[in-house]
DNA sequence: GAACTAATAT
DNA sequence: CATATTAGTT
C-alpha cells in the first residue's frame, strides 16, 4: 500500500497533496484522457487513475491517523480519559468511502491499530447521513471508486448532493473514471473549481473537444501531456488551454501552477469586491446582520471558539479567501465564447424548437425562444441573455445570407435556412389597394409561420415588435412612414402598428410557450447578479475560518435528518 | 414582472 | 467582430 503512488512523480503526488490542502485541481480521464483529478477549495472531485486513487487513500489515512493522534493527546491533556472514542472536530477529516455502496471507516481499536468496516448500500447512506448530521463541521474526504462499468448512478449524485447542501461538508473527493461525468460535474460546479489540469495521451483525440466544452467555464485548463509539439500546443490553446505542460511535471512547475491559481483567486476576489462595491451596499448590511446574530448565538455556544481553532491547521494555505467575502465566488466576467461544441448544441436546440420547421408542424409549434433554447441546451453558467445575444446574431447572419440570396423579393422563403425569426422587411408594389392605404412595403417574417389563431384562446399571437429604429428602416426601404410617430412611444404607435397588423394578413404568431418542455437541468435565473450555478457557496468553502465557525454556530440548518429521506 | 427583440455598448 | 448589456415592448 506504501508504494502505490510511487508509479507517480512528484509532481502528480504534490498536486494531490495540493488537492488535500484545498486548492483546486482537476484533472480528466476517458480512455486516453486518464487520470484526471477534480479539486477545489470547496469541494473536491477527481477522475483519477487507479494508483492515484491508492495514493489518496493512504493518503486519507495518513491524515486521519495524524488527526486522531492529535484527538488523542488532546483529550490526554485534558484528562478525559474515560472517552476512548474518537471525536470529530472542524477540520478533521473522515474517510467515508472506498469502494462503490461501501464504506469504510478507520477506526482505531485496542492495539491501536486500524481497521476497516464494511458497509452495504443502505448502512452506507444512513452512516453517512449520520456522521454529517453529528459532525457537521468536520471536512469530510469522501472517496469514491465508481462501478466497474464506469457510470454512477443519478440517485446516487442526487443523494450526494444533497447531503453536501444539507450538512455542508466540504472537501469533497469523488472519483470518477468517465470523462464525461467529469465534465458534468465540472460544469455543474465551475464556479467552485479553479484549475483544470487535463491528463491526455497522445493518440487520445478528444482532448480538443473536451477543452472546447470546459472553454467559458472559469477555470484554468492546462494540459499535461506526452507531447509538446507547436502542432498539438496551438490546437490546444485554440481549445482553451491556459498552458500546456509536458509530463512528467516536475515540482517546479506545480509551484508554478500553484501561482496561477493563486493569482486566478487574487483576481476573482478583486473582481468581486469591486463589483460588490460597485453594486451592492444593501448585501453589506444584510451580511453585518447575520454577523450579529451570528455573534449573539457565539455567546450561546462556548466552544465554539475551541472549534473554529482546530481547524486552523488549514491556515498554513499560502492564500485563501478573506473572511469578509461574503461569496467566494463571483460571476464569470470572461465572455462567453461560442465554440463549435456550444453553437452546435445550440443549432440542436434551435433545430429541435422548430425554428422555421413549417413542415412538420405536428402539434408541436414553433417555441424557438431564449429561454427554451436555454433549457433544451442545458449548459450550466449559461445565461438566457447570451442565448438570446446568441439568437440575435444568427439571426441577423441568417437574415443577412437571405438578403444576398434571394435578390428577388418574389421568393417568400429562403431554402436551408436554419434560422427565420428575424423579421426582414420585403418590398413589394401593393398593386390591389388603392391609393387611400398608400402602402408600399409589407412586413414579412421569412421561417415564420403565418399568423394563426390560437383556437384555444381564439386570440392571436404576439407579433414582432415595432420599434423606432424598425420603423425607420420601414422608411427607408419603403420610402413611407406607416404611421405617425413624433410623438415618440406611446398608445399612439400601437395604435398604429396594430391598425397594420389587424389590415394585413401577413401576420406572424409567436409560438407558444412550451409547455412539456422539460426544464429539469436549469432554474430559472432570479438575478442576472449571480446565476444559479454561482448560489449556494456561501458556507460551503473550507479554508475559510470564519465560515467554518459560522457553520459549526450555525444551528439554523440543523435537524436536517428528516429532511433527507434515504428509501 | 418576466421575457422577448432591437439596438447599443464594450 | 463577437458578446454583453441596455432599452423598448408585449
Amino acid at each position: 500500500m506504501s508504494t502505490a503512488y510511487h508509479s507517480h512523480t512528484d509532481g502528480e503526488t504534490e498536486l494531490v497533496k495540493m488537492c488535500l490542502e484545498g486548492y483546486l485541481i482537476c484533472m480528466t480521464g476517458e480512455h486516453g484522457l486518464s487520470g484526471c483529478l477534480w479539486l477545489s477549495y470547496g469541494v473536491t472531485l477527481t477522475t483519477i487513475s487507479l494508483s492515484i486513487q491508492l495514493f489518496l487513500r493512504e493518503l486519507a489515512i495518513q491524515v486521519l491517523k495524524l488527526h486522531l493522534k492529535r484527538a488523542q493527546n488532546r483529550m490526554k491533556q485534558q484528562g478525559d480519559k474515560g472517552r476512548s472514542e474518537r471525536t470529530f472536530e472542524v477540520g478533521d477529516w473522515v474517510l467515508l468511502k472506498l469502494q462503490p455502496h461501501r464504506q469504510v471507516t478507520l477506526r482505531k481499536d485496542k492495539q491501536h491499530k486500524f481497521s476497516a468496516k464494511y458497509y452495504g448500500p443502505y448502512k452506507f447512506w444512513k452512516g453517512l447521513e449520520r456522521k454529517m448530521v453529528k459532525h457537521r463541521n468536520a471536512v469530510v474526504v469522501y472517496v469514491l471508486i465508481e462501478c466497474t462499468n464506469g457510470t454512477l448512478e443519478d440517485a446516487t449524485w442526487e443523494r450526494l448532493d444533497e447531503l453536501i447542501k444539507n450538512y455542508r461538508a466540504f472537501n469533497i473527493i469523488t472519483c470518477v473514471y468517465q470523462s464525461g461525468a467529469a465534465l458534468r460535474l465540472l460544469s455543474e460546479n465551475s464556479s467552485k473549481f479553479d484549475l483544470l489540469l487535463v491528463d491526455c495521451s497522445i493518440d487520445d483525440v478528444d482532448i480538443h473537444a473536451f477543452l472546447r466544452e470546459t472553454k467559458n467555464m472559469d477555470v484554468l485548463s492546462i494540459v499535461m501531456s506526452e507531447q509538446d509539439d507547436d502542432g498539438f500546443i496551438i490546437n490546444a490553446f485554440k481549445s482553451g488551454a491556459f498552458l500546456v505542460m509536458k509530463k512528467p511535471l516536475t515540482m517546479e512547475a506545480v509551484s508554478h501552477i500553484r501561482q496561477d491559481v493563486i493569482r486566478e483567486r487574487i483576481r476573482k476576489r478583486e473582481n468581486h469586491r469591486n463589483k460588490n462595491r460597485n453594486l451592492k451596499v444593501e448585501s453589506q448590511e444584510i451580511g453585518t446582520q447575520e454577523n450579529v446574530n451570528l455573534g449573539s448565538k457565539r455567546k450561546d455556544r462556548g466552544e465554539s471558539s475551541k472549534q473554529a481553532t482546530s481547524s486552523n491547521y488549514k491556515s498554513n494555505l499560502v492564500f485563501h479567501w478573506s473572511e469578509d467575502d461574503n461569496v467566494r465566488t463571483m460571476k464569470k466576467k470572461t465572455c462567453v465564447e461560442w465554440t463549435p461544441e456550444l453553437h452546435a448544441k445550440f443549432i440542436n436546440a434551435v433545430i429541435q424548437l422548430g425554428e422555421g420547421s413549417k413542415s412538420s408542424a405536428d402539434n408541436i409549434r414553433s417555441r424557438c425562444y431564449p429561454k427554451n433554447i436555454l433549457d433544451l441546451m442545458a449548459v450550466p453558467g449559461l445565461t438566457r441573455m447570451q442565448v438570446a445575444s446568441h439568437l440575435q446574431k444568427c439571426r441577423k447572419e441568417k437574415w443577412k445570407n437571405d438578403e444576398k440570396l434571394s435578390s428577388d423579393f418574389t421568393s417568400k422563403r429562403a431554402i436551408g435556412r436554419k434560422f427565420g425569426c428575424m423579421p426582414s422587411i420585403q418590398i413589394y408594389q401593393h398593386d390591389q389597394e388603392d391609393s387611400s392605404k398608400p402602402i408600399g412595403f409589407n412586413l414579412s417574417m421569412k421561417g415564420w409561420h403565418q399568423k394563426e389563431v390560437n383556437h384555444m384562446t381564439n386570440q392571436t399571437e404576439r407579433g414582432p415588435m415595432m420599434t423606432r429604429l424598425n420603423q425607420r428602416n420601414i422608411e427607408q426601404c419603403a420610402g413611407y412612414t406607416p404611421f405617425s410617430f413624433q410623438s415618440g412611444y406611446g398608445s399612439k404607435q400601437d395604435e398604429g402598428f396594430d391598425h397594420i397588423l389587424t389590415d394585413t394578413t401577413l401576420d406572424y404568431i409567436q409560438p407558444d410557450a412550451g409547455e412539456g418542455v422539460n426544464h429539469h437541468t436549469f432554474s430559472p435565473d432570479t438575478s442576472d447578479d449571480f446565476p444559479d450555478f454561482l448560489r449556494d457557496l456561501d458556507g460551503n468553502g473550507p479554508n475559510d475560518n470564519l465560515i467554518a465557525e459560522n457553520i459549526a454556530e450555525d444551528r439554523s440548518y440543523g435537524t436536517p435528518a428528516d429532511e433527507v429521506s434515504f428509501g
